[in-house]
DNA sequence: CAACTTGCAA
DNA sequence: TCGAGTGCAAGTTG
């Protein structure tokens, strides 16, 4: 069995695939599988991959046959394939395609949903009451609907297992001329990105989910499919400052000009070929039952192409409205799809299965983003604040936790220790960061500090005439914040794996030298088991953590 | 009327 | 549940 041992793959019964990252065969494995499997983890010797439902009907939609997965597997497999996997398998891609969904021929605020040969299928959708309210009049072999159910209707279906086939056309859009200026090119990882989600055209695909770590050019995705596909397009992102950005890139780096991106905020409500919306505007409206004045804009034009950034963050209106527009091109753009709820399968049923993902790791190896360390540093309570704790509530604890005031006496211990190197201190609570701006006499910035102080700030830590910034929440979100190399979390949110991601997201811009990540977890506190949490994503992700104690630091 | 501040929402 | 943040519109001011 010399030969088997070779192979990279290993297959579970329960659908996990493990990837062996050192066999040879390991790249050209990886691409094969992740035509039916998702990507779950990428430490750095195995890599984790997952058989799912959402997986496999997406291979369906994609023509995938079962005996190709099956001689996939075998091709790769260290071991024999299980059979109840298979079987699995095989049940899974029998649900698909016994519903198909179609415009009405007349009514276009209405649907048609068909059942093809699956005789008692139309009773069991009968019978479940959530189906029941979005039915208006039923048939023998179909369902009329309405048009603007589409969207929940299908994630519906998708939660009962029988996925349905979305045969409405997609539309073109208004054409309209867009190039890359020759001085930007895509990075190799970005080109497959938009191949992946533009897919053969002629099957019609052309939406889905692009998933890529911060820093690693998520605009340029975004900027090349509207080049591939030269259409009018519709550009929705989290927060103003990253519109803008979307614009400055679009202006900067292709023929558009000016004034033909625009931005569709609170401040300004220009709509132009190219036009940056916010969420929030979106879902704007002046009391709670009445509509959203807004969402209109998805109608203004013919938008050929709507790209979500951030798409973790679309509030569940958006979903809704994007439920409507199912006929047009749509591009999720997010860093992670890994939400404290779950979200994921509505992302991936309403814009669009994950087209493209790329391991941290990898894209680290390959330099376009910076080789991180992260670091655990356990400090101690001090007495009184022991006894405090030991006396309060759970809520509380976790605040006396994040506050121990040893922390400080670290930071300046770390501060020392990456002398002149750039650095960020970041923090949940303002009190405590306020206290460490007074002692250590350094700038800091909150949601208060007005933005030309920000600017001004940022500035002055760009050009090195400052070295320590402290942040507040503010840096989860800032789009303009500058680099640095080191960074010291004080304390984080309940263990959210995605702001880590944020946070870390943040030193990961490409340089030569490499870059810390400091994480400071009181110990014996609950603060630690968060931290297990939090640190679980990023391993997961292929990053090492390095676990130290404050003694460490004052040893030497 | 542009540039603030205030209050609300999710 | 809380703390901190955001964006929106309307009100206030020089």
């Amino acid at each position: 069995m010399k030969n088997n041992e070779s192979k990279p793959l290993i297959v579970q019964s329960d659908g996990t695939l493990i990837l062996d990252t050192h066999e040879p065969l390991f790249e050209e494995a990886r691409s094969a599988i992740s035509l039916f499997a998702d990507l779950e983890k990428s430490p750095e010797h195995f890599h984790q991959y997952r058989i799912n439902d959402l997986s496999l009907w997406n291979a369906c939609a994609m023509d995938i046959t079962l005996a190709h997965i099956e001689t996939t597997l075998k091709q790769y497999s260290r071991y024999p394939i299980p059979p109840s996997l298979m079987a699995k398998v095989e049940q899974r891609y029998d649900r698909y395609g016994h519903l198909k969904l179609e415009s009405h021929p007349t009514d276009e605020t209405q649907l048609i949903m068909k059942v093809l040969n699956k005789p008692h299928l139309m009773r069991e959708l009968q019978s479940q009451p959530k189906l029941r309210k979005l039915i208006i009049t039923e048939e023998t072999d179909t369902f009329r609907l309405n048009a603007l159910d589409r969207g929940l209707l299908k994630h519906e279906l998708i939660k009962l297992g029988w996925p349905v086939t979305d045969l409405a056309p997609l539309t073109q859009g208004d054409p309209l001329a867009i190039d890359l200026l020759p001085s930007t090119q895509l990075r190799p990882y970005q080109q497959s990105a938009v191949t992946a989600f533009l897919g053969d055209k002629q099957l019609g695909r052309g939406f889905g989910t692009v998933i890529l770590p911060c820093g690693a050019g998520k605009t340029l995705v975004g900027i090349g499919t509207m080049q591939a596909l030269q259409c009018e397009t519709l550009i929705l992102a989290a927060n103003i400052a990253a519109a803008r950005q979307w614009i400055r890139e679009i202006v900067t780096r292709t023929t558009l000009t000016e004034d033909q991106v625009s931005e569709y905020s609170g401040q300004s409500k220009v709509i132009a070929p190219v036009t940056v919306a916010t969420y929030q505007i979106l879902v704007w409206r002046k009391a709670k039952t009445e509509p959203f004045l807004h969402f209109n804009l998805f109608k203004e034009r013919k938008w050929g192409l709507i790209i979500y950034d951030e798409a973790h963050l679309l509030p569940a209106p958006v979903f809704r409205i994007t439920s409507e527009i199912q006929s047009v091109r749509r591009l999720g753009l997010t860093a992670t799809l890994v939400r404290e709820d779950n979200a994921e399968a509505e992302v991936f049923t309403l814009i669009g299965p994950k087209r493209f993902d790329a391991p941290w790791k990898e894209l680290e190896h390959q330099g376009w983003i910076a080789t991180a360390q992260c670091v655990e540093v356990k400090c101690d309570l001090n007495e009184k604040e022991h006894l405090e704790y030991a006396i309060a509530p759970n809520r509380s604890k976790i605040r006396i936790a994040s506050e121990a005031v040893s922390k400080i006496t670290l930071v300046k211990a770390i501060l020392a220790l990456h002398q002149g190197k750039p650095t960020i201190i970041i923090g949940q609570y303002l009190s405590q960061l306020q206290a460490i701006a007074k002692e250590l006499n350094l700038p800091i910035i909150t949601g208060k500090t007005p933005q030309d102080l920000r600017d001004d700030l940022y500035n002055q830590f760009r050009n090195k005439t400052i070295q320590t910034l402290i942040l507040s929440k503010v840096a989860n979100f800032s789009i303009d914040l500058p680099d640095a190399t080191i960074a010291i979390q004080l304390s984080g949110s309940f263990g959210s794996r995605q702001e880590e991601a944020q946070r870390l997201g943040r030193i990961l811009r490409p340089k030569e030298e490499m870059s810390y990540f400091y994480s400071l977890v009181s110990r014996f506190t609950l603060e630690e088991e968060f931290a297990i949490n939090r640190m679980r994503f990023l391993t997961e992700q292929g990053y090492t953590y390095q676990i130290l104690s404050q003694e460490d630091f004052f040893d030497d």
